[in-house]
RNA sequence: GGAGGGGUAGCGAAGUUGGCCAAACGCGGCAGACUGUAAAUCUGCUCCCUCUCGGGUUCGGCGGUUCGAAUCCGUCCCCCUCCA
């Protein structure tokens, strides 16, 4: 099956700018790119499609260079933004930017990176305005989704200029690379398509260049995909504990986590049709959920840290606390918020300071819900207290708030 | 510049004859039941703190009237609509 349809299929494509690209990765390997601003210092799971399609490329025989855009994101882009935002520190942008490399090169090892902040931080304003703003008119630039929805806001020249900026990044890989194929989100159309306008207009209308984008992904309530009520997924280890990774994905409902094998893991479409059938079978295993937290932080975190979220997982959700081993505590909580304290602690209090309660009083409120668990044993009473006679191996305490949400005390 | 409308808890939205307002209702969030760590449904909680008493801080900002103001007055800031 052509790259193309492939990525069809896995709903990875929301579109291209020119079907003639299916023919273009059909008739020989194909240099594309993928970029990625440093306005914050980790990527998280909303970043990840185009990483994934990139994957896909490089298994087909394509390939890659990830660039960062330690220039672009001096200068801000306003695709999908309401509002001008503040420009960042350049000490910022550059950190960012090393701990960006940092991350998608552990995705993508057998990707080339480049940071545009080489090329452009020596244009100069007279050969910028000459040689590359010559080629914008300015009602096309106006045209752009991402400057005509700022026109009532308020857009800077600086943001206004971005979409030529960007331009200027597949110019240069075009030119001296050979780069062919830009690949991005949604909202990098508009961006991707200036790079096509500067690339024709400077190598002629024989010049081959394409560009690729993924959707937009949202959940059912319409929320973007990535983020829960407690804030973004990272891809960041120390931001999102690989653990709370690995849940994000086991949490997700049925038909959502059938899409998102599809989307975020490499299997085969014999092994999802597998998998679907299974979980259609026998539904209580939540094998698709299984398979797509497992896959996706394997290719994220790496098997070792999977290994660990699936031990906390295990631990946690597969049956008695009690009966778990010191070793196996140790191992499996490793990630989960513990504390050190005195036996004859009040609950109240390690409530308060493991984080599982924000107060003492929203902790009493909890244990008057009955939403707390004392290694596996619902604690009704609002005065007890953490004892070593009823710890696990004479020095654990597993508590547990509402279904999900654990810490460990160590006495 | 002129005329009018509006800014209420995470969001939406009541409340503006001054006290019964920590503030209806919906959504979201949290928790319980049921389950499959799902969906749907039902129930409770949802400004903050406190040993359920109670205390503290809220209704764009500041100041005032009053025993008492989200509700009245002054002023300032912001948003929307219409006219120029």
């Amino acid at each position: 099956m052509n790259i193309v349809d492939e990525l069809k299929r896995r709903k990875l494509l929301y579109a291209v700018t020119d079907e003639a690209v299916k023919e273009h990765f059909d008739e020989g390997k194909v240099t594309f790119y993928l970029g990625a601003d440093p306005t914050s210092d980790s990527l998280h799971v909303g970043h990840l499609v185009p990483y994934i399609i990139a994957k896909h490329l490089i298994d087909a025989g394509h390939e890659a260079i990830l660039l960062i855009g330690g220039g672009t994101g001096l200068i801000g882009d306003p695709s999908g933004k309401s509002e001008e935002r503040k420009l960042l520190e350049l000490e910022d942008t550059l950190a960012n930017a090393s701990a960006i490399e940092a991350q998608v090169k552990r995705l993508i090892p057998e990707a080339r990176i480049v940071n545009n902040y080489d090329w452009l931080k020596d244009y100069d304003m007279i050969r910028f305005l000459r040689d590359i703003g010559k080629h914008f008119n300015l009602n096309y630039m106006m045209g752009k989704d991402s400057v005509k929805n700022r026109l009532d806001s308020g857009i800077s020249f600086t943001e206004f200029s971005y979409q030529i900026i960007q331009s200027i990044d597949f110019m240069e890989l075009y030119g001296r690379e050979g780069c062919t194929v830009q690949i991005g989100g949604q909202d990098q159309w508009g961006n991707i398509t200036a790079g096509l306008e500067l690339i024709r207009k400077l190598y002629g209308p024989g010049s081959k260049a394409y560009g690729l984008v993924a959707p937009l992904l949202t959940r059912k309530d319409g929320s973007k995909f990535g983020k829960t009520a407690e804030g973004t997924i990272w891809l960041d280890p120390a931001k999102t504990s690989p653990y709370a990774f690995y849940q994000y994905w086991i949490n997700l409902e049925d038909d959502e986590a059938l899409r998102r094998l599809w989307q975020f893991t490499f299997l085969r479409a014999e092994e999802i049709d597998e998998v679907e059938a299974r979980m259609q079978k026998t539904p209580h295993e939540r094998h698709a959920q299984k398979t797509l937290a497992r896959e996706v932080t394997r290719f994220v975190h790496g098997q070792k840290a999977l290994q660990q979220a699936e031990n906390i997982t295990g631990a946690l959700f597969g049956g008695e606390v009690s009966s778990l081993t010191p070793e196996e505590i140790e191992m499996g909580f490793e990630g989960v918020p513990s504390i050190h304290a005195e036996a004859g602690k009040p609950l109240i209090e390690a409530l308060v300071e493991t984080g599982l309660a924000n107060s003492k009083r929203e902790a009493r409120t909890f244990l008057r819900q009955n939403a707390v668990r004392l290694n596996g044993e619902r604690v009704e009473r609002v005065d007890a207290t953490l004892d070593s006679t009823d710890a696990l191996h004479g020095s654990y305490h597993v508590i547990r708030r509402g279904k999900k949400h654990y810490a460990l005390v160590r006495l």
